[in-house]
DNA sequence: ACGGCACGTGTTAACGTTCACATTGTCGCC
DNA sequence: GGCGACAATGTGAACGTTAACACGTGCCGT
């Protein structure tokens, strides 16, 4: 007949290794005080009974889930899938497990509701993904005791510490690159007006005009997606005098190439073009698009460092860490020197 | 001086209400047998001590979590990071938390490690986006009393209920298409040679011609992505016999774009290109990609319905159930009838 | 020789729920 | 009017782990 108790528990290993429950705690949580004998002979014995330790007991007693939160934002889309990933690979390594909380927009209702269902889970501390200030400032609602930080973020340094990519540094990238080539100036295709990220490349590639004395055409914005690069481009396809275009995203730069290719005008022969986050094709768009690459898994791999180390101080975490990525210009054959 | 509890706990509620822990329980857990007075009282006493039930608690007694695993395979992928966003989705609204494991490769070692990290953490169910045989006979080594499902995967049924596309209807829907444009005949790019997905897009693609009467051009297999593409796009391009090309995917169908392009070959008016996926941006391709569109969100969904059916189902479950969706035809601008 | 201290181990009590059972009261029915 | 059924609540014991303390050893210094 079988027997009643299904799983083995500590009790069973204690009793197979001659010793108390409590020594089968203490090997199985390092501590030093066990001789080197009993453990091994305790280990045979969980190996022998197949022994896994219940981690909801050990939860409810320690308080800490060695489980880490996940908000995610579009997490379809390859940037937070990657930084998703990140995070992930970063957690496994240090002996978490990521739950993970989609918000399907960025209200600060929803960010709530986020946090709400992954602290009833007793998440150790949890990681943002936040375009958006609305998202950290309901971060800062989480119930006492449990870490946040954000990833991916922009707007101003906030209250909790922040992993983020340098958006000005590249949108210079781009534009110090195209101005490189010989073009008299260089136009924007901006994304979001109210994504803080947006903007700062905004400002980036605006001050690099600037200051190579460089006339600064008006920005539209509008989204992140292709139809919007598509719509805009069609209306820069018109005037003769443009030869240079950075566009917010990957993206809206595939929305802008097929925009010129169908009103006839040859990239890079008569138009650049340049992109942003080097999503993983965008070495075969026609043609190959030059593009500033973001590293997000990183940024994911940075974001957790950050947040454990956040955990792990005491009391005390003094003023909020920021860490910000740079990142790095990839050239391809979307751009040339602009037709004489 | 600061109180010494932090967290309000059942027994709190229960005082202040006047009732004692278990019929605070009882509300919790929608016990009928409590008076609607009584319901009141209590639901107000949590309400003002701002209770939260202690799920490890919960769980240690019920050995219930209410948390999901997720085995997830190359989740930065348009595909799979939209199946496990519509997962995620369904787990929510059915009041389940989903815990990621990613893989970095099919090995059975790497499953094994993952449905451990899992069971560890007391999940109730795991779905695994599966798209190799390995990984669902690594489910089959799950923890009796723990319910699994597969997702995108392919080859045969396997012995965990699955949800699959009809890889090969969805093949067979591009390849009529392009015959019935008046194409002699159709070309394909396949896949990675030991996925069973790629193997199904064969199949259909196959036995489509085969039904008209078409001639069967070799097949070459390699990977999913653009590089391949491009590669097998430039030969393809050297003949001239070749006027419509079946790709495995989207992504291969850009590398075949950009290969058809740098040859001269005009699409659609001299090669038709048709894809598999429909990814975000396949609409803005150099022409628009004509493709065979996967609900990869409602696949995840759906995989959840039939995970959450399986672990009702209380001791027989009887034959694991498989759902089959099916693809659908967007057709856009790169295909066209052959040149006369 | 003896107090003290480090080691190795065992004993008991939490942690915050739910479950099984016991205890009331109230109603309806013969 | 008694008696069973059921509704509404309370009591105690799990669940499996870690924390806090207590208990023996053996060794060192004075």
């Amino acid at each position: 007949m079988p027997s009643k108790k299904r799983v083995t528990v500590m009790r069973d290993v204690a009793k197979l290794a001659g010793v108390s429950h409590q020594t089968v705690s203490r090997v199985l949580n390092e501590h030093p005080n066990v001789k080197q004998e009993t453990r091994t002979r305790v280990l045979e014995a969980m190996q022998s009974l197949n022994y896994r330790r219940n981690l909801a007991a050990r939860t409810l007693v320690t308080r800490r889930s060695h489980t880490l939160g996940l908000i995610g934002f579009e997490t379809t889309l390859f940037g937070p899938a990657s930084m998703l990933y990140g995070i992930e690979d970063a957690a496994r390594t240090a002996g978490y497990l990521v739950s993970i909380a989609t918000i399907r927009n960025l209200d600060r209702r929803e960010v709530l509701d986020a946090v709400d269902r992954l602290s009833q889970h007793a998440v150790d501390g949890i990681i943002a993904i936040a375009p958006k200030p609305s998202v950290t400032n309901g971060l800062l609602q989480a119930p006492t005791g449990l870490y946040c930080v954000a990833v991916g973020g922009g707007g101003e340094p906030d209250a909790v510490p922040t992993v983020r990519i340098d958006n000005a540094a590249g949108a210079r990238l781009a534009t110090e690159h195209l101005l490189g080539l010989g073009h008299r100036t260089v136009h924007h295709v901006g994304g979001p007006s109210d994504w803080p990220e947006a903007q700062e490349r905004v400002t980036g590639w605006r001050d690099t005009l600037y200051e190579a004395g460089a006339p600064v055409p008006p920005v539209a914005f509008d989204s992140w997606n292709a139809e919007w690069g598509h719509r805009r481009g069609q209306e820069l396809a018109q005037d003769p005098s443009v030869t240079a275009i950075f566009c917010a995203n990957d993206r809206i730069a595939l929305g802008v190439l097929r925009a010129l290719h169908e009103a006839g005008r040859k990239v890079p022969e008569e138009v650049s073009v340049v992109g942003f986050d080097d999503m993983p094709d965008s070495g075969y768009f026609l043609p190959p698009l030059t593009t500033v690459r973001q590293d997000f898994a990183e940024m994911g791999r940075r974001s957790l460092t950050l947040l454990l180390e956040h955990m792990g101080d005491a009391e005390d975490p003094g003023p909020p860490a920021h860490i910000v990525v740079s990142p790095e210009l990839v050239v391809r054959g979307s751009t040339a020197p602009p037709p004489r």
